[in-house]
DNA sequence: TTTGACCTTTGACCTAACTCCAAGGTTTAT
DNA sequence: ATAAACCTTGGAGTTAGGTCAAAGGTCAAA
């Protein structure tokens, strides 16, 4: 059993992190002392890594929350079901890498075209692109 | 001369962006009507245009300051500097490509490894992976 | 002349995921 | 016994780039 800055300090985020994440529905302490301190069980432990695991690979944290739900009753879903959600992931990944490597590379044609040099840059041909494309 | 209006429709962004611009000091308009209109001239449409593509080259609202900065005074500065942000740019664009592709081949990973079938998700592999890794 | 489309300002709201603060109660160590 | 270190709640602030609403003034056409 923990107490709220002890979980914290065992998995390094802050108190408020976990406090956060139980006004969000992503992890509810087993329960409180009398005088109203969250005592966090051994499984909310795991819970909490859970989320972090989860959030270290890229879901957002609705994504957890959907992943905890399956995770809390695994016999109602599929395979298929969270295989989906994994491949949506890389999916929405794989569009914005797209996305940032256009931009990568138009950004890339540009510093090539541009001399570099310690002249002043009244003719600089990035300034030119940007103003005139 | 245009009035907000027009300059916004001609350049296909919301009248509240070229206010949200000026407070922002990206774009002043040449002068204000008798009545408190703004008017806009040719060189602030043109400074738009430059802001516009600027932005869909990947550079914030803060790098698009300093570029104007620069553009407004092309002699005091020299074509490295400029290509130096361009560059600088590039690099934390790469920076966020390869965090989002390792991200993405962990992810990959665990879909690969999971059946995807219609059974019960209770011995699935991606679950389990996020739970004791 | 009156309706509708435009303009003004101020200030709130949005997403995401925290992070911090204030004011107060509790626990622990010396 | 008392001070430090913890805990509670509610609510505000952060970043980025807008977006919207309210309340009012202006302008053009029918």
């Amino acid at each position: 059993m923990y107490k709220i800055g002890e979980l914290a300090a065992a998995c390094k985020v802050k108190p408020d992190t976990l406090r956060f994440y139980e006004k969000n529905g992503l992890l509810h302490p087993a329960n409180r002392s009398d005088k109203g301190y969250r005592i966090y069980s051994d499984d909310d432990a795991q819970q909490l890594r859970f989320i972090l695991r989860a959030k270290a690979m890229g879901f957002s944290l609705s994504d957890i929350r959907e992943l905890l739900n399956i995770e809390a009753s695994r016999s109602d879903w599929a395979c298929a079901d969270v295989k989906g959600m994994v491949e949506a992931k890389v999916q929405e990944l794989q569009t914005k890498i797209d996305e940032m490597t256009r931009l990568r590379d138009s950004l890339q044609e540009l510093a090539d075209a541009c001399c570099g040099g310690p002249e002043s840059a009244i003719h600089c041909s990035i300034l030119d692109t940007l103003e005139t494309k």
